[in-house]
RNA sequence: GCCCCAGUAGCUCAACAGGACAGAGCAGCGGCCUUCUAAGCCGCGGGUUGCAGGUUCGAGUCCUGCCUGGGGCGCCA
């Protein structure tokens, strides 16, 4: 921010540098001003004291001391007056402080944001496609907070990337087949054949008889036979036992959909498991026929001894095992099949990334590392989002093998329940439509809001209390400024005073929400650099907390009339703003609450 | 054994590619609804950023070692 500011101000900076003998860096250091109430930026002076210090070997003098001798100099010797925009010039602890003039930076910004409206953050596009994979649930398995997180993320990372200009492929991965699929259909039809999935939960009943069907075999595990004999049936293609897989893997994806739809989530391009199984196992057999993998059949499995063939010191990326020794696919088989497929459908991707969680990173490394030794150039491009998991208190991990989950159906229903109780007791006087949307907008916000507030290489330990808190920092506060602004702009009725520049001095609270105003388009970029949804929901909370600090401070409506027109602007425009960062978070901004 | 991640207030977490006195929320105590929605705001208390070194003008942030916790490591996904 600021470039042609700092541009004009480091051609005046130069000369009195040169005047004193110091050096001039390459680069010069700008932080952000920490001060409340006041907008502009910062030179640190430490790296040119520190630079002078010892061209000129001054032994024993401080460098803090210094820099703020150099930056009294400076802020001296340089006129406002001439650097455009610049207000005031301050020397404070070794750094030179630069004031915008706050009112024709306010008008600026707030005329730009109005102008852009839900464009205000969004880059220009930058021709270049990336494929985002994210979610991936197997199917005949529950859908839990888990799942949420992955889910969440992705779907996020997908609008960030969008909005800093990228064209994103949202895609998903469903695990359709495997031991997990076999176990269950071998549940079915031993003991519920005909039986068909509850139309309000289908998800928790596949997940249950999928519990179920481990019970038994764990209970009696010369039941095992039966299931390998129906794997086998699989794999030579029994028509029955096909068409039995897609009927019911049909009822997990409608029980996905109905997720999906709840949480506004949607996918490009849908993958399957089983649409690459063939492939995946071509492809190990051309690895085989040019030494990349090592065949040990019967013996033992398919293996890629990575470390060898890439010159790496043993144990670094160790053995990838490919295929199992029956010749039956892995998850490796279908996964490099996968990256191929996704190449030959997209071939210009400048990026494929894998949100996925953290403890399969040494396993996709492989993956890539794989990819890369078959001579694909793109291998470079494939990247791994990772991002820890979420536990139960008490670092319990959920596993959906025992059903010891917390389904996201129950969280979601949970969720809406609690948040129509608060609807009805903060706001009775809504109507009954309007408070059922606002309970879905606040739930949904909230369990959205907890799941990507958080860096995403640290652990969400999942507890109702906290998960269902809609107080603090949370959606529901910037859903509520969000209200508030547009509860100011019904009252003022009508249409938007014309831009106009402010003539009032403008309040602190002012400039500090027209400054977190202004800073949202580069923190979308930000984010968008370091796929760090974290960076928009803090950045979202403290434009909500500036502006409540506003709303606190300043009167709009009652204003007098030049200073309410700008204000009207300012609110409007601080709703705008509010509006996409939650449009960025996939969280619904509502206009009463 | 090797590798990865984390350790910040009583609890849950921030800290914008090293920068100003380490900030919020929750919990606790005390205030603010005849003025734009109190899902809000204000105030009080609370810290040797796991430990020990190092680099730097400057370290929660980078490097080394150690401690604690979590995860991964050839036929699960």
């Amino acid at each position: 921010m600021f470039e042609r500011e700092k541009q004009v101000l480091e051609q005046k900076l130069r000369p009195l540098l040169e005047a004193r003998e110091v050096p001039v860096p390459e680069a010069f250091t700008y932080v952000e001003i920490p001060f409340k109430g006041t907008w502009g930026f910062g030179l640190a002076v430490f790296p040119l004291a520190a630079a002078e210090v010892k061209a000129k070997g001054l032994k024993g003098v401080p460098v803090p001391k210094r820099a703020q001798e150099l930056a009294e100099y400076l802020a001296a010797n340089l006129d406002p007056g001439q650097l455009p925009g610049i207000q005031r010039i301050e020397a404070v602890r070794g750094y030179l402080n630069f004031y915008l003039d706050p009112h024709l930076y306010s008008r600026q910004v707030i005329d730009r944001v109005l102008d852009e409206g839900q464009k205000y953050g969004h880059h220009p596009r930058r021709g270049e496609r990336v494929m985002v994979e994210f979610s991936q649930p197997n199917t005949h398995k529950a859908l839990h907070v888990g799942h949420l997180r992955g889910t969440i993320l992705g779907d996020v990372i997908c609008r960030i990337l969008d909005a800093a200009g990228y064209d994103v492929v949202r895609a998903n991965y469903l695990g359709d087949i495997g031991w997990h699929v076999i176990k269950w259909l071998w549940n079915y039809l031993k003991y519920h054949k005909g039986e068909e999935p509850p139309a309000e939960d289908k998800i928790r009943w596949m997940g249950d008889l999928y519990v179920e069907a481990n019970k038994r075999l764990e209970e009696n595990p010369e039941l095992e036979a039966e299931v390998r004999d129906l794997f086998k049936r699989w794999d030579q293609g029994d028509p029955e036992l096909r068409a039995l897989w897609e009927k019911t893997r049909q009822w997990s994806i409608e029980g996905f959909d109905e997720i999906y739809r709840w949480l506004n989530v949607h996918f490009d391009r849908v993958y399957f498991e089983s649409e690459v199984e063939e492939e995946g196992k071509a492809l190990v057999e051309d690895m085989g026929a040019r030494g990349i993998a090592i065949d040990q059949r019967p013996e033992g499995p398919v293996i890629v001894n990575l470390d060898q063939l890439m010159g790496l010191p043993e144990g670094t990326l160790r053995t990838y095992v490919v295929l199992r020794s029956d010749g039956t696919s892995l998850y490796s088989t279908k996964d490099l099949a996968l990256a191929i497929r996704k190449f030959r459908e997209y071939p210009d991707l400048a990026r494929s990334i894998y949100v996925v969680d953290v403890r399969q990173s040494l396993y996709l490394k492989q993956i890539f590392a794989t990819l890369k030794v078959m001579g694909y150039e793109w291998a470079d491009r494939l990247y791994h989002l990772a991002y820890e998991v979420v536990v139960l208190p008490g670092n319990v991990v959920l596993k959906t093998r025992e059903g010891e989950v917390v389904f996201l159906r129950d969280l979601i229903q949970e969720a809406i329940r609690r948040a129509r109780a608060i609807v009805e007791e903060k706001n009775p006087a809504l109507d009954a439509v309007t408070k059922e949307r606002v309970a879905h907008a606040v739930a949904l916000g909230s369990l959205k809001y907890t799941m990507v507030a958080r860096e995403n290489n640290r652990t969400v330990t999942f507890d109702w209390k906290r998960a269902l808190d809609f107080q603090g920092v949370a959606a529901p506060y910037i859903q509520y400024a969000h209200v508030r602004a547009n509860s100011i702009l019904r009252k003022a009725g009508g249409a938007l005073p014309e831009p106009l520049t402010p003539a009032h001095a403008l309040h602190p609270k002012e400039v500090d929400l027209i400054s977190q105003i202004a800073v949202f388009p580069d923190r979308v970029l930000m984010a968008a650099r370091e796929y760090k949804p974290l960076t928009l929901t803090n950045h979202a909370y403290e434009l909500a907390r500036a502006f409540n600090d506003f709303y606190n401070t300043c009167p709009v409506l009652q204003a007098e009339p030049r200073v309410r027109a700008f204000r009207l602007r300012l609110v409007a425009a601080a709703k705008q703003t509010l509006a996409n960062a939650l449009a960025l978070l996939n969280i619904e901004a509502p206009e009463v609450m």
